[in-house]
DNA sequence: AACATTCGCAACCGCCTGGGT
DNA sequence: GACCCAGGCGGTTGCGAATGT
């Protein structure tokens, strides 16, 4: 059989929405067939999903939502499927057209901001650590933490305050005025941007970058935590994240 | 106004996985 | 265990619209 290919006439679409609306779409491969449709399973399934499925969300998307996705696609890498799974309405295809479109660029990092943390801290050379997506190391918690090596120029009261640890809180979405009294830090990916990395540097704390993509040693890392250790990660807006819902994917 | 370039989005491609035989 | 098939997923492409020169 000769399948269509290219843009769906909005006939096509009609056609589709009244098969599956009607009969369901147990198999895919059944549906153009049933539906008189000149199209491959595969392709249907594309168009149900993405363009006519109810309680799709059209329109442009809110800076929550692109929070949400910087966010999430931080822990989870491209893994479009399960950002779309914490955006209602939202289908995988669309993130992923954003991202590639919008969003990678606006936490693509200034090479001399990379360099100077890289000189701050050398973890990640010392211990194997390629800052990319490598495989997960055997890390336990305990492990993890001690991968993280201060830079030996580091004061010994620096070097104490990076070990005494047991909470994470993402830096560079705090202020430092919302950071202190809080003993707690922790390096993961340790590259940042932006006047809070400045500032969280020029005050020897080691973050975690909203924007990059996690190693997968840091999202081990994340797992090992309980949730009371986690306390809470906190996006621009000034609202919370649970940490579970982030990471029961 | 005409052409070139960039952007955004829809759709396709190829690979992987899981279930059935 | 080997094979087949359908579904699911991420990467990539193609095209029309928008923008720049």
């Amino acid at each position: 059989m000769k399948h269509t290919r290219g843009l769906w006439s909005p006939d096509e679409d009609q056609k589709l929405r009244d098969y599956v609306m009607n009969y369901g779409h147990s198999c895919w491969s059944a549906v153009p067939i049933n539906a008189g449709l000149e199209r491959n399973g595969k392709s249907c399934r594309l168009r149900w999903i993405n363009y006519l499925r109810p309680g799709l969300k059209k329109g442009a998307f809110s800076m929550q939502e692109e929070e949400t996705i910087l966010t999430l696609h931080g822990l989870l890498g491209n893994k479009w499927s399960l950002i779309a799974q914490h955006l209602h309405g939202r289908t995988d295809n669309e993130i992923k057209n954003r991202w590639h479109s919008y969003l990678k660029k606006r936490v693509a990092k200034p090479e001399h901001l990379d360099s100077q943390i890289k000189q701050k801290y050398t973890n990640y050379s010392n211990t194997g650590h390629t800052g990319s997506s490598t495989s997960p190391s055997s890390s336990s918690l305990s492990s993890c933490m001690t991968s993280v090596t201060p830079n030996p120029s580091l004061e010994s009261t620096d070097i104490a305050k990076v070990n005494k640890l047991p909470k994470i809180l993402f830096a560079d979405w705090l202020s430092l005025e919302e950071f202190n009294g809080h003993e707690s830090s922790i390096c993961t990916d340790g590259i940042s941007n932006g006047s809070n990395y400045q500032e969280a540097l020029a005050n020897d704390l080691v973050l975690n970058d909203r924007g990059s993509t996690y190693s997968s040693e840091t999202v081990n890392c994340l797992n090992k935590y309980s949730n009371e250790d986690m306390v809470q990660i906190f996006n621009f807006n000034g609202g919370d994240f649970n940490i579970e819902d982030l990471l029961s994917v």
